[in-house]
DNA sequence: CTTGCTGCAAAAGTTTTGCACACGT
DNA sequence: ACGTGTGCAAAACTTTTGCAGCAAG
């Protein structure tokens, strides 16, 4: 049953791994400057969806974006929202996430260190964890196939804490 | 671009890790054991789709496995594929398997090896390797977190060996 | 016979696309 | 002005569900 589906309203809580958002602001320009190389235009949606990003501390949606952007003065619609993902994705500003196979997942693909992610699944609760160590294993294995290497996901499943409370006070509920 | 998406007509090319086709017919027998221990019954549809998922020798869709009922003699329908696909879960024969955000990928549980998955981004070719050492660190992080350990995924996207010779072969014909 | 199962078609959820109009450069 | 971008609504795709007839135990 991997199956993050029935998460808690839009929200994932996550611990993250990030160091420095001091990275964040020159992020506008570089997404400038990567949209004027491809004869694209830094428009008001853009820089409002990549503001939204920005303040993102973890793994996130398009779904979630929408809502916010649904609310916030600047109302974006969700074609927008999907179209400019993917030129985040393609200026490397973001990158994707797997996390179940119903739903994209995104994360900033920058300032941070590789990192896996611990997945409750119960709770749905998201953990970041440092994953350097498996650069090594990525090279290894490419190696040994003779493949270039670009990227690596690992993602562990589990229970938390939370959910094993719950748990029990729910077995204790119905017994 | 964690886009495995414009995937080559249905097929997964796999190099799979499985060790013994040996436990397969067994499978059949434990199938039927879970289901009458749920109250359930095992229908001719069941047996072929448990057939059809047995004959994989790595990572599929439901898509797949509708394509090949199509023609076969026994023709089952959609909704069966993925209800049973469920049960299959659940009775541990097969696990879901994260290449991409768009679809779920399936692959046998058992008479494997815990494996992880190199993903070529352009052929979409999936190579199999094992993954074991990977359970250390599932462990260490669970247990730095308060987590109980259930699974692991771990995917490497690249460019195989072939993806490299077909973009030589592109650069040639465009200059 | 009783209960669950199947196929169909419709629904639901996410992502994409066509089009007319609006906006950066 | 030109070429892109935007919103909207419809389409595409994967997966789920309701229902009437069907089959397993």
């Amino acid at each position: 049953m991997t199956d993050a589906r029935e998460r808690p309203a839009g929200t994932y809580p996550v611990t993250a791994v990030s160091e420095d958002d001091g990275l964040i602001q020159p992020m506008c320009a570089i997404f400038r400057r990567f949209l004027k190389r491809q004869g694209l235009k830094f428009t008001t949606e853009r820089a409002f969806i990549l503001d939204a990003v920005l303040s993102k501390q973890g793994v996130f949606e398009a779904d979630e974006l929408l809502a916010e952007m649904k609310d916030a003065e600047h109302r974006v619609s969700k074609a927008t929202i999907y179209r400019t993902l993917k030129h985040l994705l393609e200026a490397k500003i973001i990158k994707e996430v797997l996390i179940d196979s119903s739903r994209a997942h995104y994360q900033l693909a920058f300032g941070r260190k590789a990192t896996g992610h611990l997945v409750c699944m119960e709770t749905n609760q998201i953990i970041e964890f440092p994953t350097e160590e498996l650069n090594a294993l990525m090279e290894r294995v490419c190696k040994e196939h003779g493949y270039d290497p670009l990227s690596h996901r690992f993602v562990i499943y589990g229970s938390s804490p939370a959910a094993k409370a719950t748990e029990q006070a729910e077995v204790g509920d119905e017994g």
